[in-house]
DNA sequence: GTGAAAGCGCTAACAG
DNA sequence: CTGTTAGCGCTTTCAC
């Protein structure tokens, strides 16, 4: 510990009583004095006292820090969900730790040991694109430790679970660009194993049935990294088809895909209109604005601390999910009237 | 701490042999003998035995967390350094701990304080652009806690600093427009407050002197920040003068105010040249590139951690600022050739 | 109403 | 080479 730490005995020592005295005027304990109550606490209050929570921790009553897992930090979405999740876990007197994946099953693995090593009271996953195995949660459960999945959710194991309505945004992004004349729509898909792919996917299709216009598999691609839509969509704008719209999965690609769409001299939003998932800081900065479906990361961070913490307090609950709602941001990447 | 924690006592339990033999094996003290060690240390692995932090903590070794304190974790820059430190820190066996002061004082008071609470083994910072009053800094140095800035720096504290070659990057920026035949340049600049700001204001002059154009102070707008851009960038552009590059303190800033010529019917970079600072994910998606000093996050990220960690392991070693050179990316938002 | 003592998991000084 | 003891800061029986 550091220099400046007043301990309990310190105080013990200087009111001249003892530290059990000290600790259980300190907690308000109904057995002591109020005079002695009142002698303590002023002198804690004067000296600065903190209690330490490493001592609080040793005796059991947990370590007051939960983990986070997430496939990258620098996501606007990933970055608001933690800021949500910081603000309630802080408020709820407890510390955040945050470990990246970067999408790899590995640094997952390492991440998951190194929380679990440090005894954090419970844990916050989105899982990495590239994890197959579950293996390493299922050791989470095994040890005890209370864990959440938000947005990239793992189905095979019974957790609590904080869901985007995907299938709904999908919808109302796809039925929007129905509405504004679009027919040929392309969606640009993530990495078909994750859940929130498949269930954008069914939200495209239903907005496709229910205009009854033809679903056709080709125009389901995946291609959500940016390096992927240099390549990708260059070859579907020189196909025989005429694309009139992409619905993109994330923001960036959608920024990618507008400008290499612009490029090849098609104009945006007359000649194709294109849609993203996020709703981040570039939506607006492209150029037209782009239209994008909101995702509400703030709201989805706190909403999966509470769950956290609702479970560490009692482990015995069922689990549950869910369900935050998505809005569709309209600006001029799909509608000249915004 | 929860139920699959194998400690010392159970290990020693099961050989019949006392808790500090165990613990001796395990640290590999030279006075325990081979063929216990081996016991012990196979029992150890075959039991999942991990050390329980907390416990070491109390003992006096530290915390193994140190703190970090940052204006917002959704910021290319910034979400660069988290993972440069985290990865340094990581490596060397200790944890990281972020909060976010989100531009406030307040908030960037109550991180001091929660950081020091939770008995974090020093502290990384870089200061709120609102912060004018540097006590609670001052309060980290007096508990003996180890504190280093990293680029918003505090200067009338003395501690390790690491900072980015603010003026060199700026001066780089100025002579590439000036070169490319610029004349009239704009700088957009950041809350006049902070030494990043003054050190880019003065490359920005240096460039110019070099090449004898003359210095207009009202050529020097502070505009950080996309709201300000709306209506700052306007103004200038139907002002009388006929203005052909804009330096622009950040890439969102620089990204929005592109936005906003291309709107005032201006072509870019044929009529107007802009720079930005950061080279962030955005900086490849505006339309055209847009022209960026890097600033290494990620380097400057682990240099931070290792001096720190290096004043954590040497309280007493003279304090130094390092210094992360930057790099201009030319693209297509200032030169037609990039 | 308050104190003494034990214990959380671990290490280290002191014995043998 | 190994065991015993004490103690890190705190809470919590158990005594008085």
């Amino acid at each position: 510990m550091n220099k400046g730490d007043v301990t309990i005995k310190d105080i013990a020592k200087e009111l001249k009583i003892s530290p059990s005295t000290v600790s259980r005027a300190l907690n308000d304990h109904p057995d002591i004095s109020p005079a002695t109550k009142k002698r303590v606490n002023s002198l804690a209050e004067k000296w600065n006292y903190v209690p330490n929570p490493i001592a609080l921790s040793l005796k059991g009553g947990g370590t007051k820090i939960i983990g986070v897992i997430i496939p990258e930090i620098n996501h606007y979405f990933f970055s608001r969900v933690i800021s949500g999740g910081e603000d309630y876990a802080n408020e709820q007197g407890y510390n955040v730790m945050i470990c990246q994946s970067n999408e790899r099953y590995e640094n997952e693995i390492k991440s998951v040991q190194m929380l679990l090593d440090s005894r954090v009271d419970g844990i916050l996953v989105s899982v990495s694109k590239r994890t197959r195995n579950m293996e390493h949660f299922h050791t989470i459960i095994k040890r005890g430790v209370p864990l959440v999945f938000f947005d990239r959710i793992c189905n095979e194991i019974d957790t609590d679970r904080i869901i985007v309505d995907d299938e709904e945004g999908a919808y109302m992004a796809v039925k929007h660009l129905i509405l504004e004349g679009r027919k040929k729509i392309i969606h640009l898909s993530a990495t078909p194993t994750l859940q929130i792919s498949k269930d954008r996917i069914e939200g495209y299709i239903r907005a496709l049935n229910e205009f009854r216009i033809p679903v056709n598999e080709e125009n389901i691609v995946k291609c959500d990294e940016i390096e992927e839509a240099d390549w990708i969509i260059p070859s579907l704008l020189n196909s025989s088809q005429k694309i009139d719209a992409f619905f993109c999965v994330n923001d960036f690609t959608a920024a990618q895909t507008m400008k290499i769409v612009k490029k090849h001299g098609f104009k945006i939003p007359d000649d194709i209109a294109i849609v993203g998932f996020t709703n981040g800081r570039i939506a607006k900065l492209t150029d037209p604005g782009l239209t994008s479906v909101d995702q509400h990361g703030y709201e989805m961070g706190q909403e999966s601390a509470r769950l956290l913490l609702e479970r560490i307090k009692d482990k015995n609950r069922p689990t549950q999910t869910r369900i935050i709602k998505t809005d569709l941001v309209v600006r001029n990447s799909s509608s000249p009237t915004a």
